[in-house]
DNA sequence: AAAGAAAGCAACCGCGAGACC
DNA sequence: CGGTCTCGCGGTTGCTTTCTT
């Protein structure tokens, strides 16, 4: 594993983030510092992450004890390889919100952003370049070779972010419901058959709401969150239904029935559902 | 068996958003 | 209302392990 470093002066940059503090321990985590953090988030609770390391009694910046926590020493931290439908959880999810690993991990039970970010790296994205697929728009990475659809291709790139392969840097859950201002109107029944479905579809494969942790702020602080959840999983669902009624057809038009698209984007669905209640 | 390459993954970094003062 | 602080996120790094030659 990787050698632990204590920062001096001699490595502190002029960054002023706290990890370049003097010394500040940085590298791998030893079993003594995970027993310390654990108890002491097991008695006291996390937040808190700047002024913790120091009530804890730990060489650390609050950064590395939250992340140290949230990717390995929670409880609900699943440990293991990547189960064949978490796999496939994965694909849909990242094909309907691109590079949201934390928005990702908040459907997946026990994953984390970051495992599922090396996943993603590691794996699936060299599984679908493979396949002759592009990881970041999930269409063909040679279009000659996918016959009629290529003639929409030009037209996808340009209007219908059916993923999102170039998401802002900045890729939080409020800015994916706001950046997409191309209001596609939808009318109260749309968006009741859409929550309808999702009650009959159930939660079973979509994952409970997260009740701590990476990711779960999407669907633990309140009514938008909780909606906005049900809302994802009406989204994946269809997508699936769609991909499978599509059965080697057209991908890329099945795709653009997605409800994503009848929606425009989550945020649509948000602005509807708060102007007529 | 040894060396180099590739893969895997934990951890770090920098930035943006929201909370707080 | 502007400045500062804190948290959380995605991107990236670099060390360790595994595979290949």
């Amino acid at each position: 594993m990787k050698k632990p470093i204590l920062l001096g002066t001699s490595t502190a940059t002029s960054r002023t983030q706290c990890c370049s503090k003097v010394g500040i321990k940085k590298g791998p985590w030893t079993a003594e510092e995970d027993e310390v953090l654990a108890n002491y988030i097991k008695i006291e609770g996390g937040g808190r992450w700047r002024t913790l390391p120091k009530r804890a009694g730990l060489l650390r910046c609050g950064k590395s004890c939250r992340l140290r926590w949230m990717n390995y020493l929670r409880p609900t931290v699943k440990r293991g390889p990547i189960a064949p439908d978490e796999e496939d959880l994965i694909l849909r999810l990242h094909r309907l919100l691109g590079n949201r690993w934390a928005l990702i991990a908040g459907r997946i039970p026990g994953r984390t952003d970051n495992e599922i970010k090396n996943y993603w790296n590691t794996h699936l994205s060299k599984n679908l370049i493979s396949q002759g697929i592009d990881p970041r728009t999930h269409k063909p990475l040679n279009p000659v070779s996918h016959g009629s659809s290529q003639a929409n291709q030009d037209d996808d790139d340009d209007d219908v972010p059916e993923s999102n392969p170039n998401p802002p840097s900045s890729s939080k859950s409020s800015e994916l419901m706001g950046e997409n201002t191309n209001s596609m109107e939808t009318t109260n029944l749309e968006s009741h058959q859409i929550y309808q479905h999702q009650q009959e579809v159930g939660d079973d494969c979509m994952g409970q709401p997260s009740s701590s942790g990476n990711g779960g702020d999407l669907v633990e602080n309140g009514n938008e969150d909780h909606m906005f959840s049900l809302f994802l999983d009406s989204l994946i669902t269809d997508n699936q239904q769609q991909q499978q009624q599509s059965n080697n057809g057209d991908l890329w038009e099945a795709e653009i029935k997605s409800p994503m698209v009848e929606f425009g984007n989550p945020q649509n669905y948000f602005n509807h559902q708060q102007q007529h209640p």
